[in-house]
DNA sequence: CGGAATCCTGTTTGATACTG
DNA sequence: CAGTATCAAACAGGATTCCG
């Protein structure tokens, strides 16, 4: 008898399941400015076009794609001042912190290991 | 006094270095399959087909290219055995490794956050 | 067994222009 | 100021086929 299949494996994560949450959580920082941005906005409140700047040369069209991504898995909040002109201010979200903690993991080890890992560039490029 | 500009900055590297370097890494590990590699790999070494099957459904085009790209890095060695059938093993290195730690670290922070990211999406998406 | 070569497609991104 | 809309280019990744 065919039965749902969409019940039985909740009680523990299944192999293929966590890879699936690794695999969307490193989509979210692996795309080309999540980084740029969490690092840029840390700790403080920051205006559209201060990250904009800040973050250059990304477009307006990819910090607004990165910002509403963001907000969207809850990593920073966005708020609108409705003034003239508009103002609009992001800053991190508990769990956007939280994720800043583990990219500065990340970036110490890529800083400790650039160097080496450029050299292997090199020689593997050599043959 | 102008000198070699090759050598100044390795004390200390520009931001926009620091950027370059942190995207690197991210790449590396951004894509769809290194991750789920070196997890693979972990503490033993395996063989490409042993890999293959492990990290379906991974085509062997992509384990190709993610294995070259993870070896030109300095992360996996490849070693080849002159017997027949063919043989090639894979292995991490110890660079490698210290990225596994890195990796497990962010897995971590994947399924910790999973169930919130995935509520903030709904929510989000509710509008 | 362990790939490389080719083809083809959806997605991502950048440029540019426009708007409330 | 803080975005959106549209288009085109670039690229990553899958399917398939072939090879030592």
């Amino acid at each position: 008898m065919p039965h749902p299949i969409t019940r039985a494996d909740d009680a523990a994560l299944s192999e293929h399941t966590r890879r699936a949450l690794i695999r969307d959580v490193l989509e979210r920082i692996g795309d080309k400015w999540s980084v740029v941005v969490i690092c840029q906005l840390g700790d403080t409140t920051r205006r559209f076009n201060e990250l904009s700047r800040m973050s250059e040369p990304i477009t307006k069209r990819m910090l607004s794609a990165t910002l509403q991504g963001l907000e969207r898995d809850g990593l920073v909040t966005r708020t609108v001042y409705d003034t003239k002109p508009p103002r609009v201010d992001y800053a991190l979200t508990a769990r956007g912190h939280s994720l800043l903690e583990v990219v500065r993991t990340l970036a110490g080890w890529a800083e400790d290991n650039a160097s080496g890992i450029l050299e292997s560039r090199t020689a593997y490029d050599a043959r």
